[in-house]
DNA sequence: AAGCGATCCAACCGCTCTTAA
DNA sequence: TTTAAGAGCGGTTGGATCGCT
């Protein structure tokens, strides 16, 4: 992971100055338009890198340093909603990105958890989930806070969540693991057709995330 | 002090989706 | 309708560092 690949683009660790060039042409100029930045600043780094560098590090909004106990419950809580949905679960943990979300769960909480990876049952079951139903890692997410988008109305989807709060908590607490069948049975989700009740589950995901984010 | 395996995490890769021309 | 660029995602890699012998 070094060297200059075909010669066009450096490869590797970012060099202070790079840093510099980047962050002060993202001031001046915002974000965007990311391949432009090598030819207008003369930076060696592909369009990709310099949006990479800037949003897992550079940016103003991410925080450094450890995860705090609260970030590592609340990453551990989401993730058993979620599974491996690292942007999705970076969206409800304020000023981290996906990519230290998803570090930190593979070299810490996964640990911390007895969790061995990509063999993980609550991931697994989580998947399994979500596959069956239609939310998958491509499922349409609202691009402002990365919610699932839906279509019913507030008032009746929030409703339902204090309905179901225990329930959520019951859910996504430590001791009991998310599994498929409870979330059929307690949300009422047919069995017969996962996919027509997909709309009910993204509604209830997105919201569920909102109720854990306020009440943790 | 030196060697070496383990660990951490920044960065890359390959892919898909969105958007504008 | 097509195409290319931009953006975003999860998985993976590998260099730097740590810690043990």
């Amino acid at each position: 992971m070094q060297g200059a690949g075909n010669g066009e683009y450096r490869k590797g660790l970012w060099t202070e100055e790079e840093d510099r060039i980047l962050t002060d042409h993202v001031k001046v100029h915002g974000k965007g338009k990311w391949n432009q930045i090598a030819k207008v600043t003369g930076l060696k780094r592909c369009g990709k890198s310099c949006r990479l560098r800037w949003m897992n590090y550079l940016s103003p909004s991410v925080k450094r340093g450890v995860f705090s106990e609260e970030e590592d419950d609340l990453i551990i809580r989401l993730h058993k909603l979620l599974g491996n949905r690292w942007s999705l679960i970076a969206g409800r943990v304020p000023g981290r990105t996906d990519n230290q979300v998803k570090n930190h769960w593979n070299t810490h909480l996964s640990k911390k958890l007895g969790i061995k990876q990509k063999k993980c049952k609550v991931s697994a079951s989580s998947s399994k989930f979500s596959e069956e139903l239609g939310v998958n890692s491509k499922t349409k997410l609202n691009s402002n806070d990365g919610s699932i988008l839906c279509h019913r109305g507030e008032a009746e989807i929030h409703a339902e969540i204090q309905d179901n709060s225990e329930k959520i908590k019951e859910m996504t607490s430590l001791q009991d693991p998310v599994l498929f069948d409870d979330c059929y049975d307690n949300f009422g989700l047919s069995n017969n057709d996962p996919f027509s009740c997909a709309p009910n589950l993204m509604e209830f995901l997105d919201h569920s995330l909102d109720f854990l984010w306020y009440n943790l």
